[in-house]
DNA sequence: GGACTTTCGCCGATCGTCGAACAAAGTGGC
DNA sequence: GCCACTTTGTTCGACGATCGGCGAAAGTCC
């Protein structure tokens, strides 16, 4: 505690504005803190300005962030496309890209186009971390896909190599909009669920205020646990009765007669009855589950997003009424079902936060700070 | 880092047993080793013996945990039961009783019998702090049970207020079987299920190491979640189809035709062909249940314990079989399914590591030694 | 028995933090 | 507009904790 990185967080978090409220906040002494200040002034990473409010006495200084000089960026590869983003350090999008991208191209046609366009997007500006997100299991720690089903030739691929000079963070993309969300929209929750509802069904946990991975990084993979009367439906993994077999937007579109889980939304919100049917009728499945998984996880919030949560009225009546129906008054007595708030773009926010996240990490920060004393 | 807490940590977990481990570990000098040694010699924390095994120079001081001198109560309470045992900081029982005691006589009753029970067995020690294993659902800060369905009276009791001078640690029994079962058996890993499948079917969750307890601590309540084809089994709860209501020894003992879970097991091991399908069966329906949770959560291993793994090769069977059949090929991979190695003293031993643990833990040491000082 | 190794206590040097004193920069009353 | 008061920020000496070197203790090995 009081070390500059815990000071740093304080300020990036917006909880300290000032040296005074660093002082209350981490209980160290005045002259303390301002060292602390002065050596992350020194490294550029934080900024004085005057014009506080005074209340009563000398106005403070008010501290900053410097989040110009860094650029964080934040890369979502889906099945079939790419969005790039770039953000400083405040977490504010300063240019983004999106190209159709086929992710079975394999990692080096896909990350050389991926380098391609940050390096475009970027410009003058300095490179200072990346988070990716793949729609594949990662081995988190070496940032390598881990026997991902729709990533022909990735496995164990270590993608960090590909970007030598910056750290870069690999997830999983459910992983990222889980904690794209967590931060954005539930920043105290401490145990979270995010439930995408998309071409396939997968999850993201935040337990404890922090991604919860598992132990292969498999963890969320709720496309393929057995929904009851439903043994007809074959699956892709092999087995039948799978969720996403019978409420993924793939199988939807099936049933339908269309092409894409899209199109499955365009009927929707054009009014057709039994587009609407169909998607409530899946919403029930996906409770079903959920209701299961809620009894064991006990979670305080479930968010619900991906393609078919573009339609979460009907998609989330359905839901809602299984889990309230199946699950168990304590599990649901305080418990919050919402649509996502961020759309499309909750894995490219998961990425940022990601990478960001790491660089102002405590221990970094503290890194960081030695290194350029030493100088 | 480096705090006499984390010093003690590390001897009382076997990690260092001379002065030169602990410089080595924790990376601090060795004149400082001495001081924060001494320290807790002085607080009567830690022994010194001679006659260690040298190296080549002089032995060195054997150093260990005084382990003798607290005592620590282990409870397990249960709906027709009473475990009491003793064991010192190193987590050896010292003295143990057991009684039939109802739980439905609410907490006033049976907190009295414990009380008494822990009275008789202390003799001369003294009591350092109680953990205690209780059949429901509880809030673990406050130590008061959460709408427990089978403890009348005991909703939003505040346990540890009944043992006003020492520190009062309640969690559910599942929860503290699964906390036993890592720190015995899996130290190391860092995800770990527990089953128990007893009249009722629950689970206790470990990720990270450490117990996932859920929003309203009612996590790993699986008895209720709903499984494939059985929707004319009706459950207590008001649903159907519940695993509990399947699967659970009383549902087994219904459907044998006998009176309770353990002369389902009495059945099996006189051979009879018709329980033991039945438990088979149950085996299978847990798997189910399992193989969705083995997706989700993604642990390292799933401990299978509760009164019908006594006849575990049975039940056992019948989860892998399941299993391994339902779940993803990356989640199964590494994936280890075991019986339990505490049987009924599950719930004691973990008690027992939960109040010694908190009495162990860094923080409280520093308290009690910058307490011990400052005479 | 002597050279070497490892352990351990002692003690001065060093580093980090604290808090008092002082300077700076405002507010508000008269 | 001046002065008392408040809050902020810096400087500096004091204090405490840790470090690392030195020497003594207690062994091993040749």
């Amino acid at each position: 505690m009081g070390s500059p990185g815990d000071v740093l967080t304080l300020i990036s978090a917006g909880s300290a504005t000032t040296r005074s409220d660093l002082a209350r906040l981490t209980g160290l002494a005045r002259s303390t803190v301002s060292q602390r200040v002065d050596a992350l002034i020194d490294c550029g990473l934080v900024e004085e300005t005057t014009g506080g409010e005074s209340t009563g006495g000398r106005p403070p200084r008010q501290l900053r962030l410097r989040t110009e000089d860094h650029t964080i960026a934040a890369v979502d590869l889906g099945a079939t496309h790419c969005r790039v983003a770039l953000t400083d350090l405040g977490g504010t999008t300063v240019a983004t890209a999106e190209d159709q991208l086929q992710i079975a191209e394999g990692p080096q046609a896909v990350l050389t186009h991926v380098k391609k366009r940050v390096d475009e997007l970027l410009g003058e500006r300095t490179l200072t971390a990346i988070g990716i997100g793949v729609p594949g299991p990662v081995e988190f720690a070496a940032g390598r896909p881990n026997n991902p089903p729709i990533m022909p030739g990735w496995n164990d691929y270590p993608v960090p190599a590909f970007f030598p000079d910056v750290p870069v963070l690999v997830d999983n993309d459910v992983n990222l909009m889980a904690l794209g969300e967590h931060r954005h929209a539930f920043p105290g929750t401490r145990h979270l669920l995010f439930v995408k509802v998309g071409t396939g069904i997968g999850c993201g946990i935040v337990a404890e205020g922090r991604l919860h991975r598992g132990a292969q990084g498999s963890a969320g993979d709720i496309g393929h646990i057995r929904v009851s009367g439903h043994e007809e439906a074959g699956c892709r993994c092999g087995n039948s009765a799978c969720l996403e077999a019978v409420a993924g937007g793939a199988a939807l579109a099936r049933a339908l007669g269309v092409e894409s889980g899209a199109e499955v939304v365009a009927l929707v919100q054009q009014g057709d009855v039994q587009a609407l049917r169909a998607v409530r009728e899946a919403g029930r499945l996906i409770g079903e589950v959920l209701a299961g998984l809620v009894n064991f996880f006990n979670p305080e919030v479930v968010v619900v997003g991906g393609l078919l949560s573009r339609v979460h009225d009907h998609l989330l009546a359905g839901i809602r009424e299984t889990v309230y129906r199946r699950s168990l008054p304590l599990a649901t007595q305080h418990l919050t079902i919402v649509p996502s708030r961020a759309g499309v773009d909750a894995a490219a926010w998961g990425a940022g936060i990601l990478a960001r996240e790491h660089y102002l990490s405590p221990d970094n920060i503290n890194r960081l700070v030695s290194a350029c004393e030493d100088v």
